[in-house]
DNA sequence: TTCACGATTCTA
DNA sequence: AGAATCGTGAAG
């Protein structure tokens, strides 16, 4: 699904529906950069969609202040905190008024930099393994909410290696696709998606 | 203005 | 199973 016309994360590419976008971004890359220089980047190997008619999702309502951006244009963060302790962070997708995103649930490391100070007790596959944790680990709050996903800024997006392209291509990539965790409405749609042999995945299910 | 609750995580 | 912890949004 990425045509001359569509290339891979961009705007066009973004501007489908969550749940077509959702188990495309398994394998992309999640880069967080600070403005000393400081970077951590990781796979993309859980994600869940989140769009219109969906009663799970922030805009199913009504455009209030806090979901504004999901409806808003494509390759923005819509951040928000969750039971008044943690952070979780999405990709908006689809078009402008189809209130639509991606969480972000779980990322695998890759080539942690020397100066992290990782999770205590935890091996390195846990320590974005969840919205939560993965949000407090790259230091992702409320004031990062609504930025535009551009390469070089503070977070943006970048293309699965070569080998996870090609396994896509030949049908290779294994993917699980479930039910959403924590949910009390839409709890029965199934819109999780998650790179099956993925340790860093959250939570296995089925 | 009030107030119950949540796309979570950690501990007992 | 229960706590931590607070902004959000539906109701009044």
């Amino acid at each position: 699904m990425s045509s001359s016309q569509t290339r891979l994360l961009s705007p066009a590419w973004l501007a489908r529906s969550a749940p077509e976008v959702a188990p495309d971004l398994l394998g992309c890359k999640l880069v967080r950069r600070w403005p000393d220089g400081r970077q951590i980047e990781g796979v993309i190997v859980e994600t869940e969609a989140y769009a219109p008619g969906d009663p799970a999702c922030h805009g199913y309502r009504r455009r209030t202040q806090r979901n504004a951006v999901m409806f808003g244009p494509p390759g923005h963060s819509y951040v928000y905190l969750i039971y008044g302790l943690y952070h979780c962070l999405n990709v908006v997708t689809d078009g402008d008024d189809r209130a639509s995103a991606v969480l972000i649930r779980a990322l695998a490391l890759t080539d942690p930099p020397p100066w992290l100070t990782p999770p205590k007790n935890q091996p390195i596959h846990r320590w974005a393994a969840g919205p939560g944790k993965l949000c407090r680990l790259l230091e992702i709050d409320l004031s990062l909410n609504g930025d535009r996903l551009q390469p070089g800024q503070s977070l943006w997006l970048d293309p699965p290696d070569v080998e996870t392209q090609q396994a896509r291509q030949q049908g290779l990539l294994a993917i699980t696709q479930t039910t959403r965790i924590g949910l009390t409405q839409g709890a029965d749609i199934p819109w999780r998606w998650y790179l099956t042999d993925s340790p860093a995945v959250s939570k296995r299910q089925k």
